[in-house]
DNA sequence: AGCACGCCGACT
DNA sequence: GTCGGCGTGCTC
């Protein structure tokens, strides 16, 4: 008799079940077996070890699913290799790798057929060929790193290094950079592509499934799922922005996908390219040891202006002359304006006469006055009152506005330009996209490139981001900049308006080399990541007990209050290890001295 | 006492 | 994901 460990896409660990008289299994196959009185599909982990109890009370696998070996041996391995990087169950790696359906082809309505999305052409950049060899070149295993000067550069590049591959990954880290790709990918591939993300419907991604299992497919381009499409040989994964934060799952098993990514090739013996515009600290210092080589192609330098608020002469309260000044000059040349401000409502109100200002009762922060909804807000968990006409502490009507969200901007930058025709990140969400050559909002509100020239980009207070209690903010509020720099067109300006110039001395320049070195060299000091690793328990509900070990190596914050998703507040404590090893060992001893109601772990938290 | 419903832990 | 166990609470 033969027994086979099996993992079931729930949260759950690997069960061991008997194989019946001559039914010969591999890892990776599809079977059917008994769960709880219901029969289920699962997947063949590997035959079992000793078996645990009495082997009598194993239940027997049914049969084997016509799909047959659907994970082979890589997508096995990295399987367990993630359960235990991400102190997560099996069964709930596999689900995040194909869904609880596995495979399942359901009967659906007639299918309608997809009508083709329209799509901006890739504007093509010349690719220098020795830079392309550089990646293309070695053989097997290794992690590229490019440091792109432009994401129009940067998709050339995988276009050029994806052409002529068999066997190939190419990850986005969300659904709208899809059509972005879609289209040279299609152009080159024909039917070898297919698109997986996690939008389409249980029968689509099935479908998916179905042609790359039988071969039909062998280029896969999606969001973050689509690391685990499970090709027979995959001979190179592409991850495009790699330092987003859309790459991290945030539910069931919390993997990263470029990390993922990169594991996948190492068990498969492929070749991995990471690309951006402004690689993470992470990459950057991994390529700096010469874990992975690092492609930097030439850069134009890039013109910004940093204006000091507190120092020039104000045109309104929040904007400036020489801003303005940008603005109109980018105008009048019939170029487009962008700018950006991240503060949302209007200001804050201080009653004049006694200094009252409105407290948010939760987090102690400075309400602020949203106009539209007459309403104060925090802006840090959200609570919101309606806002007062008199001080409600004097009584006094001497109301001052201090400060300057993204309504206020909106509002004078429309009293300047009466006649410009501009377009608001509140009328964009509901009349979708306007041919307003000044756009205003915040970062989203970044609009694609291609719609025209931009020759403005100015960004107002982007410290205000410092605040947040998070050493990555910095790096953050770099990468914003590096991505609004990226709409300019060639000869346009970026324009930074601060109160605080200081707090951004390392930015201003956008040197990205100079910038992250500065930045790792801080990390160094106080422990962070790259030179340490972090994982975050997530405790939601009341902490019934809380009795931290102390371990050496190990170090853990908190627990401090946070916001984890709108609305929904944790306690989060965060643990520091050394290295990664001393991080998964920590975790059991930890996790052992709390009880509360949810407990959630998140290892490499973004 | 008798049963409906909801939460929680276990599932080989 | 889903079954059964058990606790709460309402009803005959």
């Amino acid at each position: 008799m033969e027994f086979y460990d099996l993992a079931f896409p729930f949260k759950l660990g690997p069960l061991t079940y008997a194989a019946p008289e001559g039914l010969q299994l591999s890892p990776g196959a599809l079977v059917l077996a008994e769960l709880k009185k219901s029969v289920k599909r699962a997947v063949v982990l590997g035959k079992a070890g000793p078996v645990p109890g009495r082997v009598a009370d194993l239940k027997e696998i049914k049969s084997a699913v016509p799909e047959g070996v659907v994970l082979g041996e890589s997508l096995v391995r990295l399987l367990k290799w993630m359960s235990e990087y991400y102190l997560s169950p099996e069964g709930l790696v596999l689900k995040a790798m194909f869904g609880a359906g596995l495979f399942e082809k359901r009967k659906r309505k007639a299918a309608r057929p997809k009508a083709a999305k329209p799509h901006q052409p890739l504007p093509v950049q010349e690719i220098e060929k020795s830079r392309l060899n550089e990646f293309l070149k070695p053989e097997g295993f290794g992690v590229h790193l490019l440091h792109a000067p432009s994401t129009a550069y940067e998709r050339s590049f995988i276009r050029g290094a994806v052409s002529g591959q068999t066997g190939v990954i190419v990850l986005v880290p969300e659904l709208s950079r899809i059509p972005i790709y879609e289209p040279f990918l299609r152009e080159e591939f024909g039917e070898r592509l297919c698109v997986l993300h996690g939008r389409l419907t249980g029968a689509q991604r099935a479908d998916v499934y179905e042609k790359i299992l039988s071969g039909g497919a062998d280029i896969v381009l999606g969001t973050r799922l689509a690391v685990f499409a499970p090709f027979k040989r995959v001979s190179m994964l592409a991850v495009a922005e790699e330092e987003s934060e859309h790459y991290k799952n945030e539910e069931y098993a919390r993997y990263n996908a470029r990390d993922v990514a990169i594991k996948r090739a190492s068990v498969e013996g492929a070749k991995v390219l990471l690309t951006s515009i402004c690689p993470g600290a992470e990459s950057f210092a991994n390529a700096l040891r010469g874990k992975y080589r690092l492609l930097r192609p030439a850069r134009k330098p890039i013109r910004v202006r940093l204006i000091n608020s507190r120092k020039t002469p104000m045109k309104t309260p929040s904007i400036s002359e020489g801003l303005h000044r940008g603005i109109m000059s980018a105008l009048e040349k019939g170029a487009g304006a962008v700018i950006i401000a991240n503060r949302l409502g209007h200001s804050v109100p201080v009653c004049e006469d006694c200094g009252h200002l409105e407290k948010c009762p939760s987090c102690g922060m400075a309400m602020v006055y949203h106009r539209p909804r007459r309403a104060l807000r925090c802006a840090w968990c959200g609570h919101s009152k309606t806002a007062f006409e008199a001080c409600p502490r004097c009584r006094g009507h001497n109301i001052k506005f201090l400060g300057s969200g993204l309504e206020r901007f909106e509002d004078e930058l429309k009293k300047l330009l009466p006649d410009t025709p501009v377009r608001t990140e509140s009328a964009a969400r509901e009349d979708g996209p306007s041919d307003a050559r000044l756009v205003i909002g915040t970062k989203r509100a970044i609009p694609r490139k291609g719609r025209g020239e931009v020759l403005a980009a100015g960004v107002i207070n982007p410290e205000g981001a410092f605040f947040h209690p998070d050493f990555r903010a910095r790096e953050r509020v770099f990468r914003e900049l590096c991505y609004l720099a990226d709409r300019l067109t060639e000869g346009g300006t970026l324009y930074i308006q601060t109160s605080e110039p200081a707090l951004l001395k390392n930015l201003k320049t956008l040197d990205y080399e100079s910038f992250i070195k500065a930045e790792l060299a801080e990390r160094k000091i106080l422990g962070y990541p790259p030179f340490s690793k972090t994982g975050l328990i997530m405790v939601e509900g009341p902490i019934k007990k809380l009795e931290l070990p102390a371990l050496e190596n190990v170090e853990i914050l908190g627990p401090a209050m946070r916001l984890i998703k709108k609305g929904e507040k944790a306690s989060v404590l965060m643990v520091k290890a050394s290295s990664s090893k001393e991080l998964k060992e920590a975790f059991p001893a930890i996790l052992k001295g709390i009880k509360a109601e949810k407990i959630t772990v998140d290892i490499d938290p973004v």
